[in-house]
DNA sequence: ATAATTTCAATTGTGTACAATTGAAATTAT
DNA sequence: ATAATTTCAATTGTACACAATTGAAATTAT
């Protein structure tokens, strides 16, 4: 295998970039919805579930409160959500979205489309690049 | 392929979501070292080519003056390189490092393996992984 | 029932990331 | 040779990202 404190050799490193860079690609398309990646993975969580608490958004996006808490409160001032403490357990906040908020999801709808243009992968590259990474979010678990 | 604006449905965000995570566990390994995974990854390019300008550091590692200046900065001040305006070109910043930034690569040297542990994926597996994100890495262009 | 523990969002502090701009230095065009 | 352009590092401003801590609320143990 060679050196293994070698870029070249190691499997982290073009996993930092490339997802940096396709995060990067996005803000061609998040710009005009006046959305931060994160802020659109936020989004399409909500746009599934309707009903999140910060926890469990946490735990679907491998987020904790220090990065989501100041997020959502931006996003709320923005009008697209709103945030309220739960009735039932006082502990937790509950993300609901605004009118606006659902109103963004048919000026996203496109935002897929396009970036695909970015990923000139064959089809069955993809599905495998997809299957592979899943495997590896999956196992690992360095405690959290 | 149903809504794409769905989680389950993106490849970029198990990639984004992995990276971190990778980055994330890094730390145990890391933090002994005194480095953070981009500093690591600056050594790893140091320890390489001995001497880079930022602008050809930065090439290499999809990262611009504004994320690299002040963390080369902060590795100076650690002791760990130097920067040396070029002679020849007054634009160029020239990082070369120092004796302690040499010494630390005997330490770094069993951080690959500790990491390795983290990634159960069958050996085919890693091999076609690291091939799938560097070809999605050096197809996504979108300007820069 | 009360004490110990756990869960939760918020906060604090540090460290990336990157777009956009700046100003000096070098290169290219005329 | 001089002007226009390009390159480069640095700076400014915004936005994550996460470890560690805090304090309130809920759950569990005794």
């Amino acid at each position: 295998m060679g050196d293994p404190l070698l870029l070249q050799n190691q499997l982290c490193f073009p996993l930092y970039a490339a997802a940096k860079e396709t995060v990067r690609c996005y803000r061609a398309y998040l710009d005009p919805l006046g959305l931060t990646y994160t802020q659109y993975i936020a989004m399409m969580a909500l746009w599934e579930h309707k009903k999140m608490t910060i926890s469990e958004m946490g735990r679907l996006l491998y987020l904790d409160s220090g990065t989501l808490t100041p997020m959502l409160k931006k996003m709320e001032q923005a009008g697209l959500l709103m945030r309220t403490r739960s009735a039932t357990d006082e502990r937790n906040v509950e993300i609901t979205l605004t009118d606006a908020g659902w109103e963004l999801r048919e000026k996203a709808m496109h935002v897929p489309s396009g970036m695909a243009q970015f990923v000139n992968l064959e089809p069955g590259e993809v599905i495998q690049l997809y299957h592979l990474l899943y495997k590896l979010l999956d196992q690992e678990v360095c405690k959290r």
